[in-house]
DNA sequence: GCCACTGTTAGCAT
DNA sequence: CATGCTAACAGTGG
């Protein structure tokens, strides 16, 4: 479930591995992985040196030189994996690149194919529309903006924190757990929470992205980061996973629907529903 | 075996 | 334009 906190700890492993190693070749086993009909454009990074590996929402930008970048989306099920060169390939693995030196290789790993791997040649941020298309990072924006991002939405609460285009980088476990830790429901109408709510809102976000980003991330099934490690956070989660067991504040049973079209986990006695017009 | 469900989001309908 | 479903895929669990 590779969300911002996942993808965080992935580039945190993996950059230190990679930065300063000259690509040698890449096998792609899967070109479908590859977005736009770029066919053989992996052939231009073969020689080039990897200058670093750094994230933008849920994406991961492998910077090389020449002003080309490797950007992937890990969307589900997605994994960098770091392997012995000579350690088996398994049927999931769709991209393979191998460096000068080392007696290991990167794997681009993903069991349900929605991943994708673009080649940009220029500023990323500018030339790859799924990059130039996202909001702010969750963990640099300031109030004002965050508060203007909620009073121009129409939709829930919960949508607009899953939605890239607002901010970047949480997906449906850590909106819930983000909701519950600023005791908000999560069908509230986004542009109610204003002034204390939304600073607390805000808050949350940092603190619980902060904490998974400590722990590694949440292993649920397939997380791993580049090293193979799982993460921690699944034990801290207080709502995600947990319908029917008692609240970790208040004993009463954790309640699950759907909003967004998303499995929604929260306490109603925690995260009361507005009343009235105030906010 | 069959059906429901899963961490994401593009694409389409409204 | 904004918002809300559904499908894309593969695997798991009931």
């Amino acid at each position: 479930m590779p969300e911002l906190p996942e993808v965080e700890a992935i580039v945190r492993s993996l950059e230190p591995r990679i930065r300063g190693r000259t690509i040698a070749a890449t096998e792609l086993l899967f070109p479908p992985l590859l977005r736009r009909a770029q066919g053989d454009g992996l052939n231009a990074f073969r020689g080039l040196r990897v200058l670093g590996a750094r994230r933008r929402g849920k994406m991961i930008l492998v910077e090389c030189e020449g002003g080309r970048t490797l950007v992937f989306h890990l969307k589900m099920t997605g994994r960098m994996d770091l392997c012995e060169c000579g350690e088996p390939v398994d049927k999931h693995t769709r991209l393979v690149l191998r460096f000068r030196d080392g007696a290991d290789e990167l794997r681009f790993h993903d069991v349900r194919k929605f991943g994708f791997c673009i080649l940009v040649d220029g500023d990323p941020a500018v030339c790859c529309g799924e990059l130039a298309g996202l909001g702010p990072e969750p963990l640099e924006i300031g109030l004002e903006e965050f508060a203007a991002i909620l009073a121009g939405r129409k939709g829930r609460i919960k949508a607009v924190l899953l939605d890239q285009a607002a901010i970047a980088g949480i997906g449906n476990i850590y909106a819930d757990e983000i909701l519950f830790d600023a005791g908000i429901h999560p069908e509230t109408p986004a542009a109610r929470i204003k002034n204390k709510k939304a600073d607390r809102l805000r808050q949350s976000m940092r603190h619980i992205l902060d904490l998974a980003i400590a722990a590694n991330g949440s292993t649920l099934r397939d997380y791993r980061d580049a090293g193979g490690c799982p993460g921690g956070f699944q034990s801290y989660h207080k709502v995600y996973g947990r319908e029917g067991e008692p609240c970790a504040v208040c004993g009463r049973p954790i309640r699950r629907i759907r909003v967004a079209g998303r499995s929604t986990h929260y306490c109603p006695h925690c995260q009361p529903r507005l009343r009235g017009r105030a906010s």
